[in-house]
DNA sequence: CGGGATCCCGGACGATACTG
DNA sequence: CAGTATCGTCCGGGATCCCG
């Protein structure tokens, strides 16, 4: 690669795939599918309020990107299974540690709302303006 | 609390959590201001193609949700800088291996797309049909 | 069952102008 | 400098119908 990678540049490749990380949906499925190989209306029943739409969509991206295979077995009616590439497994463990972030930090989150729509005293200083700079 | 956390229900606290954290600005923020604390318009010359409108609406949601506190200074014309707070480095440095995964497997991201655009050929089995279920 | 095609609405987002 | 306010647009995504 001639220049290092810039997520800042609205042009980097390294954006656009953390755009697609910043999908919501993309997420959830990711950490779905480490768990254990799924079917569509699994997904679908599984991610709650998801479309088949946007199921269908993100699936589809995924599954450009490498992150996840697509198999499809020749039943009546069709069968169709979803599983993480290697590629995909290395992602998808980064990701849930954002879930375990958010499960250990949800309290503290909910808090800080709820100070902040208080009227958001407590914690944050009001600074004196000899702090002038 | 009472019953377990639960992202895949679209009332569950953390699923909001995972939401806030797919949102594109607000991961790119956080991994600035993980390296050094930054005032309104440095922030938004850093980050390329940002508007001014979502910088300070990201800004103020990532305020109220604790990971990231506001200092203004009374100096004319007045002078802002946003830093992360103690829970905000926490979630940045989760998030900032999202950003290496991405420099890491960019390439291999790219050549997944490019294969996918030709026409899904190749390292992609197609299935027996004596696979039958 | 696993989707694709179409229609359509609301809200996200950008552009612009104004202010303390 | 660091925003807020207003307006207009666009398109993400839900609803529905259909098909192999």
């Amino acid at each position: 690669m001639l220049h290092r990678p810039d997520p800042f540049n609205a042009q980097c490749p390294t954006r656009r795939v953390l755009d697609r990380i910043g999908d919501k949906w993309a997420v959830l499925i990711l950490i779905l599918l480490e768990r254990e190989t799924l079917r569509f209306n699994e997904l679908r029943r599984r991610i709650e309020a998801i479309s088949q739409k946007m199921l269908s969509q993100t699936l589809k991206s995924l599954e450009r990107d490498g992150l996840i295979r697509r198999e499809v077995f020749a039943t009546v009616p069709v069968t169709v299974e979803y599983s993480l590439t290697d590629l995909g497994r290395t992602l998808a463990s980064t990701v849930d540690t954002l879930r375990l972030w958010a499960e250990a930090h949800i309290g503290a989150v909910e808090e800080a709302q709820r100070r902040y729509d208080r009227g958001l005293p407590a914690g944050e200083a009001i600074l004196p303006e000899t702090a002038l700079r």
